[in-house]
DNA sequence: TTGTAGGCGTTATCAC
DNA sequence: GTGATAACGCCTACAA
């Protein structure tokens, strides 16, 4: 069955190629009986035109790229869905592509969505490197990141302030009589969760006078198991934390199990804040005290500065601050 | 900046286009020092073929069109994960359609994909109805579905037996010695959540003479609060049951923070099992006794029926019935 | 208002 | 082996 063409259309409708185009494209130039009797033609053929053959006579292919490590997280899932949402209203495609946290795997991405010539990409990475930069040197189409500054290039980013947000939940311990407060960050290789919420989480200490102990400060990579590991080297102390503070959700779940698990209480024995604020946290027992990260915003914020450049207005290439907060649940208390 | 092109290359390098496109293509018929002063000027100037051009000749876009109801939800992203690692170990790429469980969005997104010129579409949708039904007879390509048998096409389905696995659940509350088991299930309308479970339910009451009533099938919308809602009217059954079977691990954690909050508990007042054992499930507390699905896997096979009926391969329009596993954990418990 | 013709960047089919 | 040249399906001056 081949695919029915413009031409055959024309020739149906006793008109040429052009005029059926203008009809297709509701050009004000086509007397209103040929419109209809096109029309007609196109409903009862069911003809639709080639968005490929359209894409390379305009260079529009209604298509962003979009490079995420793991839709399967549901942070990443929840900023795809604003992402789409907005592109939707747009008329915008997404092309996804999904590193697997593989820098290598993002480097042919990142060229393969130039070849399809997307018209924009959106992309997160856990570290930006040498290699992500010389491909935005010569890539010169609308580029977006998220959760991630790309210094020196003329490329906006949207995220929230991860440094005050690291204080925030950090000092609400510290209100909360907390004086042994752990930390699970992420590696220092990341520069939001590994170092600017762990900055903050060291500048609270030092604003109440509180002493930093290096015992105190773990490592994860954002896995539950991870957190429940960390925490087990917590409780091993000579002096335990009485709360503790995760730089997302899931790795905040690990804790609490392992707190649980060892026959402890969360939060009577040991209070846990969280991060992101995934759907996770509100139905976990306990729930969850964390800090909430607009993250369909963040993905819906970051479609529209892609829509906006490419329509080529003009956006500052600066770092788009959205508002976090902390949510108090179940899993933190007042210290005795 | 202008875009290179073949055209420029050819003239760089002293040939015509169609030697640069034998390059470009690695056809045998190049001598080897035309090969290599063609690559050194597409090496040097970073040329990368339009995808677009090509793909208006040869008429293969490389890409496959998803579309699901929702990219947030945990068991929609795990599968969307196995189709994404397929696809790429083909070369090919997703072009993400997220519908929110809108009909009308439905069928927009499926006539886009079909002016895409996607080479298929790998569908998922609560209900099959007229419309799609309509769409399918027209569009030829292959299409694939998850979870959802398209009676009377020719399309293949990836899943797992719902009707036994709900059996399975059931069957093992029974023999826990649950004789009240309740069930939350899906809408009607839905077919394998909705139905298949549920009969699998039913029967597994009747095998082992259990009289079925009514008041203990609760319907829920796959979401937590759901759950919540359901289990909060169980309760205030004259003879609640002793266990619940929810359809979805989500619907279970509302059902158990139900039971929670009324200061009941889970496992001992109340067993519940939950299905698909997304993440969340084993890392809850109580971790959540369930139906495992391998949705992984169930996203990378409907990816790689689809590219099998992409090379023209035959594939058997038929369900691709993949297996299920009770998992249990700490949500349930004998009944004494 | 409508038609003609050229072009978008490739690949494929011929000759040479 | 290599080079013209005609598609591919559509849009858009330019003419009429």
């Amino acid at each position: 069955m081949k695919k029915i063409t413009i031409k055959e259309i024309a020739e149906m409708a006793g008109v040429s190629k052009a005029t059926v185009s203008r009809v297709l494209n509701d050009s004000k130039y086509v007397s209103p009986e040929i419109y209809s009797r096109v029309m007609k033609v196109i409903e009862e053929t069911g003809y639709k035109p080639s968005f490929i053959a359209r894409s390379l006579v305009n260079k529009k292919t209604k298509v962003v790229g979009l490079l995420i490590p793991d839709i399967s997280n549901p942070f990443y899932s929840e900023l795809v869905k604003g992402m789409v949402e907005v592109a939707n209203k747009y008329d915008y495609n997404i092309l996804l592509c999904n590193s697997f946290f593989n820098q290598k795997k993002e480097m042919d991405f990142l060229k393969l969505l130039w070849e399809k010539e997307v018209e924009g990409i959106i992309f997160m990475t856990h570290e930006i490197t040498n290699k992500h930069r010389k491909f935005f040197e010569k890539y010169t189409r609308p580029t977006v990141t998220v959760n991630r500054k790309f210094w020196g290039f003329d490329i906006p980013n949207v995220d929230i302030d991860n440094f005050l947000a690291g204080y925030d939940a950090t000092e609400y311990l510290v209100k909360q009589n907390h004086h042994r407060i752990a930390i699970v960050r992420a590696p220092l290789s990341d520069e939001t969760a590994g170092v600017e919420r762990y900055e903050g989480y060291k500048k609270a200490l030092e604003d109440y006078g509180i002493d930093f102990d290096e015992k105190l400060v773990k490592e994860g990579n954002f896995k539950a198991d991870t957190g429940y590991k960390a925490m087990e080297d917590l409780l091993e102390l000579d002096s335990p934390p009485t709360a503790v503070f995760c730089v997302n959700d899931e790795m905040a779940c690990g804790v609490i199990n392992c707190v649980v698990e060892k026959g402890l209480k969360v939060p009577e024995d040991i209070s846990v804040v969280g991060f992101d604020d995934i759907p996770l946290a509100s139905m976990f027992i306990p729930s969850i005290t964390t800090i909430r990260q607009p993250i369909y915003d963040m993905g819906a914020l970051s479609m529209e500065l892609m829509y906006k450049m490419i329509k080529g207005e003009k956006v500052e290439s600066k770092t788009y601050v959205l508002p976090h907060k902390l949510v108090v649940r179940q899993s933190t208390m007042k210290n005795e």
